[in-house]
DNA sequence: ACGAATGTTGCGGG
DNA sequence: ACCCGCAACATTCG
């Protein structure tokens, strides 16, 4: 579920916390085969042993743990959560891995899904070269937006889907920052003109923020620390309302599937 | 009760 | 190049 906002919030959370922390041991209370990325859980262990966290930082839906040698990646998919409170003890059967750190707290990776993913490596090249431009950063522009939308002929929901383009957006505030400038779904990436790009431009960077500042959204799974929700659920003009009035212009919203994914949009105000 | 859907990503195929 | 379908998995909803 999480997206940029909701990866934000963590690691806004978590980074106070885990500074300075240094790992001890990890490990994998469940057995899962497939939440280790780059190897078994025991190279894991022989490379962070000893290391100490300098920082968290998020690029695109990746938490990055910055060690003083190397890095530590969390991507949490679906259903991951990154936490140092205990679970519950029915729900530590879905915990993928454990680090305990030499003060003897404990990081859990609480991942109902299991479709969360653990790096470690020691430069984020490859990281870079998987990832487009960060959205909130002074490198993403109007311009850049325009150019890129233009370079490519994609259906714009796809477009902005597609990390590789813009690291971070994911289905739901694709969904509201196309409602947001009144592009359609399916319009055309090059058949969107300045001032429509632009306005798309405006609204991804207004969500984000905004979304940021409610501490991200919760539909079902996403919670942060104990148990701490994301408020813009309730800021959601379309995501989830089907047949709901749309916010602008009173006609029904629309939910059809796009990318596999269920993709809300007013047919009457968001146009080609 | 059972099939479909859930906020993600990666792969193969047309 | 680009879109589709499916897979990974557990739970909830209609």
């Amino acid at each position: 579920m999480p997206e940029l906002p909701e990866v934000q919030t963590v690691v806004n959370y978590l980074q106070p916390l885990l500074r300075d922390k240094t790992i001890d041991s990890l490990i994998n209370p469940n057995g899962y085969k497939n939440v280790f990325e780059n190897g078994q859980l025991s190279s894991y262990l022989f490379i962070l042993k000893g290391k100490t966290i300098t920082s968290l930082t998020r690029r695109g839906k990746y938490i990055l743990l910055n060690l003083d040698i190397g890095y530590l990646l969390f991507h949490l998919r679906m259903t991951g959560r990154l936490m140092l409170e205990t679970p519950d003890i029915e729900d530590m059967k879905y915990v993928s891995c454990q680090i305990n750190f030499t003060d003897s707290s404990t990081l859990f990776f609480h991942d109902i899904r299991k479709f969360g993913r653990i790096y470690i490596c020691n430069n984020l090249n490859w990281l870079e070269r998987k990832l487009g431009i960060e959205p909130l950063s002074k490198e993403f522009t109007s311009n850049w937006l325009y150019n890129k939308l233009h370079c490519h002929k994609r259906l714009i929901k796809y477009f902005l889907l597609d990390q590789q383009f813009i690291a971070g957006l994911g289905n739901i505030y694709v969904d509201e920052a196309l409602w947001l400038s009144g592009i359609h779904p399916k319009a055309y990436s090059n058949k969107i003109n300045k001032n429509r790009s632009d306005k798309l431009y405006n609204s991804i960077k207004h969500i984000l923020n905004k979304a940021i500042s409610f501490q991200g959204t919760t539909i079902i799974n996403f919670k942060y620390g104990q148990n701490n929700i994301g408020n813009f659920s309730d800021e959601l003009q379309i995501f989830g309302k089907p047949n709901a009035p749309c916010p602008r212009c009173n006609s029904p919203i629309i939910k059809h599937y796009l990318a596999q994914r269920g993709t809300h949009f007013c047919n009457k105000c968001q146009k080609y």
